[in-house]
DNA sequence: GGCTAACCGAGACGGTACGTCCAGTCTTAAT
DNA sequence: ATTAAGACTGGACGTACCGTCTCGGTTAGCC
């Protein structure tokens, strides 16, 4: 009952007791919980991520993560937020080099990092709460944006005609990336014996887009 | 949240407060328990769906429940195979058109039943519950072969050469027909001012399976 | 058994929904549980005692409850506790009034208040209880101890002889208060036409007790 | 959860499954029954005491139980029942003697066997239902009868003079024995260091029906 | 420099839902 | 007609977490 002591997160330094510092938010403690956040969805996936188990994983009072987050979409979105700040930035030479590159990179780091199950979660949790799925379409939005450029710099480049369907083009290649993610279907590709569908599923849109020009 | 009173049975007929049939199970529970599921789920969404609330609602017993599903993502899954047995078949006399009426009518039935909001429980659900995601997988790995089937007909009719990359267009289509499911862009296509997305996300996926071969 | 609806707590005045009063007991609900817990005893007995029953009377949820209480058995005992503080002092002049008093008032009290149902409940716990049996032993010490008094204050007084077998007397009265308990023998005496037996059981203890000197 | 079959009794022979034995009562089953229930009251104590742990254990279907006796209370008397067979006679030559060893060797029997806990059950179970009540007032009036019989030798022995206070004495030897039992204080004596209190009882009581005169 | 306001942790509060066990009833299939 | 078997509704169990509330204490900024 008692052994709330080994829930808090391991501090190197002392375990200082945060409190207050006056009359306005305590960046300490907003990030304590964002960090005890990550941590619990990474290790124990959304089912085990409760405002009841980050606060105490974080050491703060309830209260306080209600004050700042008014549910458990908020927080997780502020989670995701910060971990998406790692921006994949590609430029091989080619259009069809970048697209493969992007996804590449897009599953290592679904794979590798905590993002992916946490974006798996923000999808799940978008589900059933309508600001969350507001908030997902949004984010969505930046995201096609900047594939929608990276494609459009392939087009300048002369690797897909002007007139190509940009919009179809960029709503599959996120689709198959979704798809891929929400199935858990993002393992590393096998390069020895088993040949990586990555980059026909690329090939397939990338032909199609200059067809349909 | 607190509208139980509402969740009590409709009994307007002669509730006959169903009993046990012997020592086997008894289908009139079954029936009432995954029709209160279903009525409770498209009403509430994934939020309210829980063992409390549909036990509530049919008239049964929580325990009957749980013998014969073993959680709640267990009778999520029976609820969308009970509905989704309205199988979609399509014959148009193109592939184009098969795949672009199989895609018109799979939206429709997503949105004009309770089978979208079911579906999009299920895959939330399979974000957290190894479980429900195998069963997910194997569902997903049955309707891929349904399509399948409607591309390699169209190949036997010469609308696709022979070699054509089938599992990438397969695997394209329900990428994007997922993600309209989850971020809710499903509406019925305005006839008269948008020109619908969706015939040329088919065109561009066609022309490019074509192109591969 | 299914009489739920008279559970609720009657709010006649203003209903004014308890709420936690920081970080330690509120004894408003402390006292509601204790007081619901009594009455539930008191109308159904031990068999209608249920945690459930006395949150739902009380106003309070289970956990607060279980919170402060860690079983059944041990509610039981505090609402016993509760109620024992009416502590019966005799003083009659002589021995033998004091023990008939004593018990005479102490069959009253079992009989005219909740008392008696809560101990009968008590001892019958502690059949199945070990914690309940240690707690009732020690309650028994005590009772014992004053009892002892009693009977020492008659030996100074001259009512008995100092040598007197004064452990033997006590275990035999209470074994016989008891015993009247749990067979439901403490009915009032019809003093007009059987003659109690309350004074001759307290006559042949004396005897004997003056005799084993 | 589902070792069932570990829960039978382990049968000597070959777990021969009873069945019916046409229009009429099954003694197999009802003895089955009544050892199975014995076992679990020794093992467990009344808190184990359910019909549905009886039903498992005997390898009977519930229906079947509830067929023979109408609630746990009852079967818990059969049980007893079915122990008390094991009557105590005595006839040591006095009085005295005779209560002295009627005494220890019902605490022995209530030590030693199943029974004292399955007595310490009925007396509980007593406390909440009325009919179980009854059965044991009417189980005390019959052994009490027995104790007066005793008694009454004695008296026409000598032991005690014709006009002692017969009822009282007898009363009191048995809320004497039942607080023991209760109590949990039954333990044998410790011949060596401890001088049994026992005998002191005894003599108390008989001097002092003797003074009742 | 004292006051006030907002913050901090802690944790109790009334609740809902969980998944399990048992009560007592009912029906079947077999004997 | 009785048996074992087992499903049925229903209710209580003890636990986890919800979102709200109040506490005692700290710090900053304003008068």
């Amino acid at each position: 009952m008692g052994e709330h002591s080994a829930d808090v997160a391991p501090k190197g330094k002392a375990a200082p007791r945060r409190t207050s510092i006056g009359g306005r938010r305590n960046p300490a403690s907003a990030s304590a919980i964002l960090e005890a956040a990550e941590a619990i969805l990474s290790e124990t996936g959304l089912a085990g991520f409760s405002i009841e188990a980050v606060a105490r994983r974080a050491g703060a009072g309830k209260p306080t993560i209600y004050r700042w987050w008014p549910n458990r979409s908020a927080l997780l979105m502020d989670v995701y937020a910060r971990q998406k700040e790692t921006v994949l930035r590609v430029d091989t030479g080619t259009l069809e080099g970048d697209l493969v590159e992007l996804l590449t990179r897009l599953f290592a780091f679904w794979r590798d990092t905590p993002a992916g199950a946490t974006f798996r979660s923000i999808i799940a949790e978008a589900q059933s709460d309508p600001a969350s799925l507001a908030a997902l379409q949004s984010f969505l939005a930046d995201r096609r944006a900047y594939v929608g450029e990276v494609v459009a710099r392939g087009i300048a480049r002369g690797d897909l005609p002007p007139k190509a369907d940009l919009p179809s083009l960029v709503e599959l290649i996120f689709g198959f990336a979704w798809m891929r993610l929400l199935t858990g279907d993002i393992a590393a590709p096998d390069a020895d014996h088993v040949p990586d569908a990555l980059p026909a599923r690329v090939r397939l849109l990338l032909r199609g887009a200059a067809a349909t020009a």
